[in-house]
DNA sequence: TGGGTTACTTAGAAAAAGTAAGTGGGGTCG
DNA sequence: CGACCCCACTTACTTTTTCTAAGTAACCCA
């Protein structure tokens, strides 16, 4: 779609964009991501450091970033057994733009209601 | 929480990246918003532009944008009456993470399966 | 035994998103 | 006139996603 003299008329978004849109369009895709983001953490580690997730969603999520090749999972046969997680070379690659969104939440957004 | 030696303790996500990630963390939201960043944009116009969404998600969406001080909502009182959107400045400035999450996506997703 | 830890898994409820049709205001066409 | 179109929502209902709570199996300790 082209943009005629004077009209509104609006382009679809770029492909690479609105699928990253799409990604972190999902419940706490974006917030796990981000949190992964200072390094390996376990599962434990993790559910105690997200406010608010549930064991469901952090398994789903997490599954779903190893899917995509952005985290791998690594069982430690301790005692007792545990699981990290970490980002991947690609999955890493994201904090640029992580950094870019904090910026401007730190400057847009307000501090939540105390 | 510190990270103690070999531990994997995990630190809670800065509260304004964990903000950013809870508005994005909603189906449609980041499509909506960065097709907005294009300039100006009608209603109809919106819906045409954005494979997949529906009228009253896009609706909410926008309302919701409004409400946060990130859009504006103009009427336009032609024939037939038309609704135009607008990022505001504060909408508009997230453009930098926008950009970087383009370039992450360029490199490291794939092209949808045709 | 009871309590704790771990990483999931299961079952059901609640919320969010999707689908389809409608509303009220306008218009054109046969 | 009726039938169709446009517009921006709104409504009613269905489906999907997320949430809540409890459970599982494997271990530990007092």
């Amino acid at each position: 779609m082209v943009s005629s003299a004077g009209d509104n008329v609006c382009e679809t978004l770029s492909e690479p964009l609105s699928q990253v849109m799409t990604l972190l369009g999902k419940r706490w895709t974006g917030v796990v991501w981000s949190t992964l983001m200072q390094g390996p953490v376990y599962f434990s580690d993790l559910k105690r450091g997200i406010p608010g997730i549930n064991d469901r969603i952090l398994n789903e999520r997490l599954v779903e970033l190893v899917d995509l090749g952005l985290a791998t999972r690594t069982v430690i046969d301790g005692r007792p057994i545990r699981v990290r997680y970490e980002l991947t070379g690609r999955g890493a690659a994201i904090r640029p733009a992580l950094d870019e969104l904090t910026r401007w939440a730190q400057e847009h957004l307000q501090p939540p209601a105390r």
